[in-house]
DNA sequence: ATGAAAGCGCTAACAG
DNA sequence: CTGTTAGCGCTTTCAT
C-alpha cells in the first residue's frame, strides 16, 4: 500500500494525503480525520526511502563505535548508553543506525556515511587522545554530538560526559580522608579520553593531599576481570602494598577483589575498592546494599541526554555548541565499605 | 557529488557510469576506467536513499531487541552477538538499524518496519515461551533469523543456536560425577527461551543419575549479580544447602561466588560453582586459568552465523530453512575448580 | 558500448 | 482547501 494506491481509495490527491498525514494545516478536519481513518484501515506507512529521498532527512541517527585494531573488546557500557539513545529516537520517529568501525579505516567510514546521507547526525563514541573525528565530522558539515570529550581538541562541539575528573577526585579524597597514604588506580587505557580525566583526577586529590604519585601503583589497560585480578596480584606483591583501590570499572573491580582475596585480604578492614559504577542494567552496583563504594553516574541517561542534544541539534543546526556535564555521586558501600586507615 | 554531476564531469550519461559503478559487463574496460578513477578523484558515494528506493532494496538489516515493559535489562550478551553481525555486514556492504522496541507495542514495531521498508530483513533477538513474532514475520514476508528458537513454534524457520541443553545437561553430570547431589540451578527468567533449555537440560541430567529435582534449589530470575548472590544466600541457608551451583550467567555467578564467600565456604573445596560463558569480550573467563568451570561458547561467532545466514536468505528467498546449532565446550577451571564429592 | 526516458514513493512549490 | 507538476538520485528497460 503507498501513497498513490490509498489517495485513489479516497479518490483524493497524493498530495492532500500526505498534507493530512504529516499534520499540515491547510487541509480541513474532515477530510484529515478521512485519510486517517484509511490509512489506519489499510495499514498504511509511509516508505522511509522515499521519504527520505524526497525531504533530504534520512530520519536516522548513526552511532558510530570504533573497534580498536589491536584491542577489540567491545565495551559493556556501549549497550546501555544505546538503550537510553533508542528511547529518544523511538518517541521522536528515528531510526539507529549502528556502525562498528575499525580505527584504521575511521576516516573512510565517517566520509561514506556522510556521503551515502544514511544519516541526519552521528553520535560519536569513546573519543581518544588526538581525536581527529571531530575536525573530520565538522568538515563533513554532519551534525554529531560526543559522549565524551577529546582534551586536544580545542574546536568547540557538543558533547554530553560525565564529571570523570571530579569523581575520581573526590573518590581518592574518600581514600585519604580514611587515612589511606597507598592508594593504586587500576584505569583503563589512556588513550581514552575518559581514562585521562580520571587519572587528572586522581593525582589533583593525592598533590592535594600532599602524597606523592607512585607510578608503580598506576596501571592502565582494557577494563577487564582479569586485568584487575592480574595487577592487583602484582600491586599487592610490592614490598610496599597498596591498602586501597581505586578502580575504573565495576567488572575490574570484581577481579581487584578475587586477587585480595586470594591473598587472604578482608575487604573493608585490610584493603579497601572503591569504582566507578556506571549503572547498567546488568550490573548495578545496588541500591541497599552496594557491593562497592563507588563513584556513580547512569550511561543509559548520557545516552538519553545525547540523543536529545542531538535531535535538537539536526533541527537548529545554527546554535550553538551544547555541552551536557553530568556530575556523578558517591555511594560508600557496605561489604567493600570504607577501611580503616592504613 | 551526485551521478548526475560526476557523468557530466566525464561527459558521459549517468547511466553509462550506474553500469560501470556497479560492475555491468556491457561497458568497455576503458570507459569503466575512467569512471573508477572520477569516482575515486571527486569521493563519490551513492546515495543509499536513491539506492535504496530505486532497487527496492534497502542494504540495510534490522536487529530488534525486545525491551521487556517489566524488566528492562539490556542483555550485556547484545552487544558481542552484534559486533559479530556487524563484521559481516561491514564486509558485504549492509547496515544495521537497532529497533529496541517494548513488548506491549511488538507487533506494531515489526509491522512498521516491514511496511517502511526500511530493513531487507531481520534478526530476532531473544525468543521466548510463546513466541508470536515468528508467525507475524512470515505473514509480513519478510527474511529472517532467530537467534535462538522459540520452543512452541511448530512452523519451520531459520535459526542459529547454541545447544543450552546439551551444554547444562553436561555440565549437571560434571557435578554429579564428582560426587554432588545437591545441585542449585540459578537460571534466567524462564519464559526466555534459551533458560528454559537450560533447564531442561539439568533435569535430564539428574533424572538420568536418579537425584530428584528439589524445587528450593531452583530459581530463575534477571541475571544479575544481585540475583545470583540474594539467591545463593537464601539457599545456603536451608537446612539442606546446596553444594554446587549451576548458574547461567558468569555476572550471576560472580554473586554466587560473593555469598558463598560471605558465608565462609571455600570454592572449590565447600562449594562449587559452574557456570555459562559467553566469552564476551570484556569479560572473558580466561584461557589459562579460567576464573569458573563453564560451559563456553562464542555469543560473537553466532552474531557472526547469524548475519551470514540472513544474508544467504536474503540472496535466496526460496531456500529451504536454515538451522545452525552451535555446541558448547566444557571448560574446568581452577579457582573454582571440580570440587571433591559433597 | 552508450544514451534517453520512465519510474521507485514521496514532498514541496505553485496554481487555483 | 485541493490538485498539478516537478524533482529527490538512482536503476532499468528499451532504443540505437
Amino acid at each position: 500500500m503507498n501513497l498513490k494506491q490509498l489517495s485513489d481509495i479516497l479518490g483524493l490527491s497524493p498530495t492532500t494525503v500526505s498534507r493530512a498525514l504529516n499534520g499540515y494545516p491547510e487541509v480541513s478536519e474532515e477530510t484529515r480525520q478521512r485519510v486517517l481513518a484509511a490509512a489506519r484501515a489499510h495499514n498504511y506507512r509511509p516508505s522511509a526511502r522515499a521519504k527520505a529521498l524526497a525531504t533530504g532527512r534520512s530520519m536516522a541517527i548513526g552511532h558510530v563505535m570504533p573497534i580498536s585494531s589491536q584491542h577489540e573488546m567491545m565495551n559493556p557500557v556501549f549497550a546501555d548508553f544505546v538503550a537510553g539513545a533508542a528511547e529518544v529516537y523511538a518517541r521522536e520517529g528515528y531510526e539507529m543506525l549502528l556502525s562498528l568501525v575499525r580505527d584504521d579505516d575511521e576516516e573512510r567510514s565517517y566520509r561514506e556515511l556522510a556521503a551515502r546521507g544514511s544519516v541526519d547526525g552521528i553520535i560519536v563514541h569513546a573519543p581518544r587522545r588526538g581525536e581527529r573525528r571531530i575536525r573530520l565530522l565538522h568538515e563533513l558539515g554532519l551534525p554529531f554530538v560526543v559522549h565524551g570529550r577529546a582534551s586536544d581538541e580545542r574546536a568547540d562541539y557538543n558533547w554530553v560526559d560525565v564529571n570523570n575528573r571530579r569523581a575520581f577526585r573526590r573518590a581518592t579524597r574518600f581514600l585519604l580522608d580514611l587515612g589511606h597514604r597507598r592508594i593504586a588506580l587500576v584505569n583503563g587505557i589512556e588513550t581514552m579520553d575518559f581514562a585521562i580525566r580520571r587519572r587528572a583526577g586522581y593525582l589533583e586529590a593525592l598533590a592535594e593531599a600532599g602524597v606523592p604519585a607512585d607510578p608503580r601503583l598506576m596501571r592502565a589497560d582494557e577494563m577487564t576481570e582479569v586485568y584487575g585480578h592480574d595487577s592487583a596480584r602484582e600491586m599487592l606483591a610490592l614490598e610496599a602494598p597498596p591498602t586501597a583501590f581505586l578502580v575504573s570499572s565495576m567488572i575490574t573491580a570484581i577481579g581487584v577483589r578475587r586477587a585480595a582475596e586470594e591473598v587472604g585480604l578482608r575487604l573493608g578492614r585490610d584493603v579497601s575498592i572503591v569504582t566507578h559504577d556506571d549503572d547498567l542494567s546488568y550490573f548495578r552496583n545496588g541500591g541497599d546494599e552496594p557491593i562497592f563504594t563507588a563513584t556513580r553516574s547512569s550511561v543509559r541517561d548520557a545516552g538519553r541526554i545525547a540523543a536529545e542534544v542531538l535531535i535538537g541539534v539536526i533541527r537548529n543546526p545554527g546554535a550553538a555548541p551544547v555541552h551536557r556535564m553530568l556530575e556523578a555521586e558517591l555511594i560508600v558501600g557496605q561489604s567493600t565499605g570504607p577501611a580503616p586507615a592504613g
